[in-house]
DNA sequence: TGATGCATGTAACTGGTTACATGATTTT
DNA sequence: AAAATCATGTAACCAGTTACATGCATCA
């Protein structure tokens, strides 16, 4: 197997069961924070998985009128996940048009700047305060264990919610800068 | 005009006029720290900005065996970046693998786990000590105003360098959660 | 009765990567 | 003599986005 976007499917598959619609779902809101898709990518993904044999789909009556195939991972499916998970990235650094705009900043008008800037600084407040809110429901619950599922959501929403402050912090220098 | 990758080339071009091939080689290490292009991008793409009349070309005989194209900005290119970088970007959250591993990381074997976070870690420390030692060099030079070219340098370096910090805070705690 | 949700697909297009191609000059 | 650098392109492929298509059930 390859594609990335497979162990995502694979990743919410190891955790339960779920039909292709409902992969389609989980999709539109980044999973781990990190990694979204669209239906269209989601059901020829799903094909080859099972292809594969790393997931097993079953025709169950949807709740909806048509029927519906609900996929389950599989041995090979799990093995190749947790294989996945431990190999190296790529060492290409993730892009980020926020900073390619940044790049040329000098050159805009300076009251456009700041608009701009208050613009994104909301934008990653009102993120920072959706991780938070999260952050807070998870506190309550049960501690995880590092081999639990909820282990996964734990640590990716730490990330979000520290990068979002980080992100926060920079972009407030960057407007004490432009004044 | 559109796409991400010409903006990073006009981004580049508005400092000082380049050559395609120089242009390829700056793309080769991220602009901004968070923007790569391979030369089979470059070339086509420097095409489509010179029949937009946002960069000028004139063949100049280049230090290599083969004359050279250098290419300048023009007064359309220069407006049309400063009007893109306040133009608020996209709210697709940046994907990234490394965060949905850390997703799954719950099912992995923990020894091949710590092994893996260690690698990371690494890689991340080598990352921030190259930041840290531009920053270093940053200091050193005169203090850039917000409407200089080095300004972007300037902003997006101490991105990078926050960037690294909070992802090596992360690792860190991750390591910790899997001992 | 019109919108929304359930449910699954295909097609066209865009952006990016990898590989192939050519050939001169300079350095080892 | 071979490798690296200069210099610029094309082609094939892969991943991801947007649009098109269908049709039933439920709810406002």
């Amino acid at each position: 197997m390859s594609s990335t976007l497979g162990y995502a499917l694979l990743g919410l598959i190891a955790r339960r069961p779920r039909t292709g619609y409902e992969l389609s779902q989980a999709l539109r809101v980044p999973v781990g924070y990190f990694w979204t898709a669209s239906h269209s990518q989601v059901y020829p993904e799903l094909v080859r998985l099972e292809a594969e044999r790393l997931i097993r789909g079953t025709v169950v009556p949807g709740p909806g009128p048509r029927d519906t195939k609900r996929y389950d991972i599989t041995a090979d499916g799990r093995a190749a996940l947790a294989e996945w998970v431990t190999t190296p990235v790529s060492d290409a650094p993730p892009r980020s048009e926020e900073l390619l705009k940044i790049y040329s900043i000098w050159l805009a008008d300076p009251s456009r700047a700041r608009t701009m800037i208050a613009a994104e600084l909301a934008r990653h407040r009102t993120q920072l305060a959706r991780y938070e809110a999260l952050a807070t429901e998870f506190e309550q619950a049960a501690p995880v264990a590092a081999t639990q599922p909820g282990f996964g959501d734990v640590a990716t929403l730490r990330y979000g919610l520290t990068y979002e402050r980080h992100f926060i912090d920079w972009y407030e220098w960057l407007s004490d800068q432009l004044r």
